[in-house]
DNA sequence: TCCAGAAAGCTAGCGGTGCTAGGAACGAGG
DNA sequence: CCTCGTTCCTAGCACCGCTAGCTTTCTGGA
């Protein structure tokens, strides 16, 4: 009984164990530099341990992007909450998005480049997902007008999207992104 | 003389081979199935003389990219000047910009996505980039007001960009994609 | 206390990747 | 006709994600 649930327990903590050493790479090296096979060295287990845990390397990244979901829509809370009014907490929301965007590219990477078939549009999506996109709601809801709220958000969505995106792909340089913010916010508001 | 200019010729007949066969393999499969060895299979000749015309798998796909950037840069011009008047050509080309993307989704993906060190924000760019770019400054200009006519292209871009990306990595539901563009477009016309 | 059986984790290997070294075959010029 | 350069291929390297199958370790009952 109690010895079973030692194990549990290990089994779960070497499953984060997998999750923050696969996050950590990534983040310190980049995703390419995510092998199984470095994987298995850093968490000081062979490789197929790693398949009794996770369905393969891309389970595991899933399993990273969940968690990471998590810490950008506490970001984006924090960040809409702090606002002085509601006016102003957009600018506020699209600054933070863009900074998690900017301060931890392996996280936004998976979370919303590559291709790591986690259910996105469907109430299956992470709860965290929801509760991120929730932000962008909350924060556009002022300025919405006769606009349908959703699709106003989504749309708001795929523009930061599109900005960090390129900007990190280097296909936009860094240096006016603050500019491009601007403005892209001046014409969602109100 | 004339036969080290057949030379040429057909070794310049065969870099040109390498990058359709290339361009249309991952149209048909996507890049993940375009391997130096199916690449070599389908051109009847072996590995290493992609090696002799292409530093890398890189290099080939930055090839396909600059041709798919003319294609698109084509396209777009296509639909402004095709446009009934210089206020609707923003909504042609933003239409004609997404329409590609859901047309060529291996080419956008070379041209905008992956990364396949192009230079992009410089002069070096190639220059069918800037054409397509200049399309998009075109299309804005009657709406551009104030604003710094480049900085609204590049943001107008990034949004677009941003649409048609997550729309195809199933982010967004492909569902309601013309409403989305339309309310973009409504916030960028003057 | 001892032993059978299960659970856990390892070694080794498969088929694939991008890329390259070294040699064979072919054509051109003396 | 022979030599030299070029062109191209075979074979192989180090790596990838993933898995079959064995060994070790531990557990629970006699």
């Amino acid at each position: 009984m109690t010895i079973q649930a030692r194990r549990e327990r290990e089994r779960a903590e070497r499953e984060k164990l997998i999750i923050t050493v696969a996050c950590e790479l990534a983040e310190a090296e980049g995703w390419e530099a995510v092998t199984t096979r470095r994987l298995a060295e850093r968490i000081e287990y062979s490789q197929p341990v790693l398949y009794s845990h996770f369905k393969g390397k891309g389970a595991i990244m899933a399993a990273v992007a969940v968690e990471g979901c998590a810490v950008l829509a506490e970001e984006l809370r924090e960040a809409r909450t702090a606002a002085p009014d509601a006016g102003s907490a957009l600018a506020a929301v699209g600054a933070a998005y863009t900074a998690f965007a900017e301060r931890r590219p392996a996280l936004y990477d998976v979370i919303f480049n590559l291709s790591v078939d986690l259910p996105f549009a469907t109430p299956q999506a992470p709860a965290a997902l929801h509760a991120a996109f929730g932000e962008l709601v909350e924060g556009l809801r002022p300025h919405a007008g006769e606009e349908d709220l959703p699709l106003l958000a989504e749309t708001f969505w795929a523009a930061l999207h599109g900005l960090v995106t390129l900007t990190r792909g280097k296909r936009l340089p860094r240096e006016h992104h603050d500019r491009r913010l601007e403005l892209l916010l001046r014409r969602f508001v109100a």
